[in-house]
DNA sequence: CTGAAAGCGCTTACAG
DNA sequence: CTGAAAGCGCTTACAG
């Protein structure tokens, strides 16, 4: 028995290609093409071959080879911090949804917080050819997306802005948001406010913060050092955080949370205390209404967010050249009873 | 001038490929290969002049050509009800991770329960060459998969069965589950309970309805018929539905929830109700426990569903000839206060 | 250590 | 209406 060459590995499970489809059906390759895609110049009979032959033998078309000649992948990225965490996921279906009505699939990863991370799923999906990425950061330095930015990936920042880099950002109003949520307080008749929020790098922490400055100066109120915090919202840090707050000689009377995870904390320790504190939290979530008393918040429109950073990318894919914009959303106050108890002892 | 042929549209935006850093260093196409790889044999020298193009053309391999010609994609399917929906968190979660330790991307969608969406979507992923695929079933016949599975796409199913196909899936004791739930209301001295579940059709919602019986028959408790209800779980059918139960000539003492959004209904109805009535509720939520009464569930591990589906699917990829299993973990009660409630007027 | 040729499964740009 | 040839950007299986 003569050497001979090793078969290939079984590729794709052995499937069958258009070649085979053509040789089954007595036809070129191209009239094959040509029946797959529905182009039109078919005669019935020839189609009807092909159609046979492409039954019998259970073939489909490898959209994987499709891509690699026409140069577009019909594939959209999205890299947000944790898949599970719900406040992603009216966001990740809302970006699913745009997507599909252009045809285009969605590949998702999280960064978990981790720049690292970010980067090396954000090149992977470049080098996978995604047409567009849609990234919520985690690190505050993007220029390594440069080059493929230059290349042609669409690009679209949501929830904060890029670091070092100047590029597509949809993200809230969370100045005005915050300043809204922290002005119904002192509506209310709170003076003495607490802040608690997230890392001071975190973009959305700092310009909540922005925002509740802006709202006690403009109310004519001081902010002692003691009513503001920025840090880890492990529920340890937040609930010691608020405790403090809560007491010593000048104790809050309300509180604002700078996001879900704070204001969940918070909730947790108001439940244990006799007196009423007043509480508006930034994001609202869900449930929130079924609490006593019910948590007003500051509410995000995740799906809004989702949805016009997916119509920007496709417009971007569609030629249109536009320079790198901010743009901002709107937040809303729903108050639920939390936000309307009046200051205590104040 | 002379009519020439127009150069082609620019693909991948005009990005560098292989044959560019090759002419640019004066290599050949293989060593380029072997730099950008990561293969021994090649000189420091020529691997530096190489390295050198890559960086000044910027160049990022192409992985959609290289999967054509591996054969593999190196990404994993996941279908599931709504991307948007809390309780798939964890599990896309789960999924993720374990695909990115395998070196796998997660290509995800939802079917929004519409059997022609999932399929659609499942079979343009395999038109994409999957590896494999997760399916969270919507609709309940799934022969069209057939050919897919035979020409190996690794395929599990979760939550509930594939329907009139045998393939593998991972669910959680729903049954078991249920049973216990019922039981736990039982022995606190309940002996009329409700129970509102999902659709019929849905395979969940039947096992854990087997489940309820199942306990109420072995405590000897009979089960009258306007105390079950299976259906929408649309807010407006629950609530009607549990208010009924509530009245009545035999109005139960106990409601179990057969899955979270009717469990968070309830909650609502039983809110704006002065007399007690004791709630366990399949599926766990978040927040569960900030609500008054906690709300007592049968917790299910939606990571788990995801880690141990995955890792089925990746063993098949590795080429173990398993038979189709069917996996099922166990289920966990966590009482906190509904549970706990003593029968009233009972 | 290095590279030319063939091929992955399609589409493109033709010509007949 | 139909199809052969070339090519998308890589890897494979060689040979030198």
């Amino acid at each position: 028995m003569p050497h001979t060459r090793r078969p290939p590995e079984p590729r794709y499970g052995n499937r069958p290609t258009m070649k085979d489809v053509a040789a089954r059906a007595g036809v070129g390759l191209k009239t094959v093409s040509r029946v797959v895609n529905g182009e039109p110049g078919v005669t019935p009979d020839t189609e009807k071959r092909v159609q046979d032959a492409i039954d019998a033998l259970g073939f489909r078309r490898n959209d994987s080879a499709r891509v690699l000649r026409k140069g577009r992948t019909a594939t959209v990225g999205l890299i947000l911090e944790d898949l599970a965490d719900p406040f992603y996921g009216p966001l990740n279906r809302a970006v699913e949804e745009v997507a599909r009505t252009h045809g285009a699939l969605l590949i998702n990863g999280s960064s978990a917080e981790d720049p690292d991370r970010e980067r090396e799923l954000a090149l992977a999906l470049c080098a996978r050819r995604v047409d567009g990425l849609i990234v919520i950061p985690a690190g505050d330095d993007h220029r390594y997306l440069e080059p493929e930015i230059r290349a042609g990936v669409a690009t679209v920042f949501v929830d904060r802005p890029a670091g070092r880099i100047d590029a597509d950002v949809v993200l809230s109003d969370n100045f005005g948001g915050a300043a809204d949520g922290v002005a119904h307080l002192i509506a209310g008749g709170h003076r003495r406010i607490g802040f608690i929020g997230d890392h001071p790098h975190i973009h959305t922490a700092t310009e909540r913060l922005r925002g509740y400055r802006a709202a006690m100066e403009s109310a004519g109120l001081p902010v002692h050092p003691s009513w503001v915090s920025l840090g880890s919202t492990a529920p340890d840090r937040v609930a010691a955080t608020a405790r403090a707050m809560l007491s010593g000689p000048e104790p809050v009377t309300a509180v604002f949370a700078g996001n879900n995870r704070v204001t969940v904390t918070v909730v947790r320790v108001l439940a244990a205390r006799p007196r009423s504190v007043a509480l508006v939290g930034f994001d609202d979530f869900e449930l929130a209404d079924l609490l006593r008393p019910g948590v007003t918040v500051v509410a995000q429109d995740a799906a809004a967010l989702g949805r016009v950073a997916t119509d920007r990318l496709f417009q971007r894919l569609a030629g249109a050249g536009l320079p790198p914009a901010r743009i901002e959303l709107p937040t809303r106050l729903v108050p639920r009873g939390s936000g309307e108890i009046p200051p205590v002892g104040g």
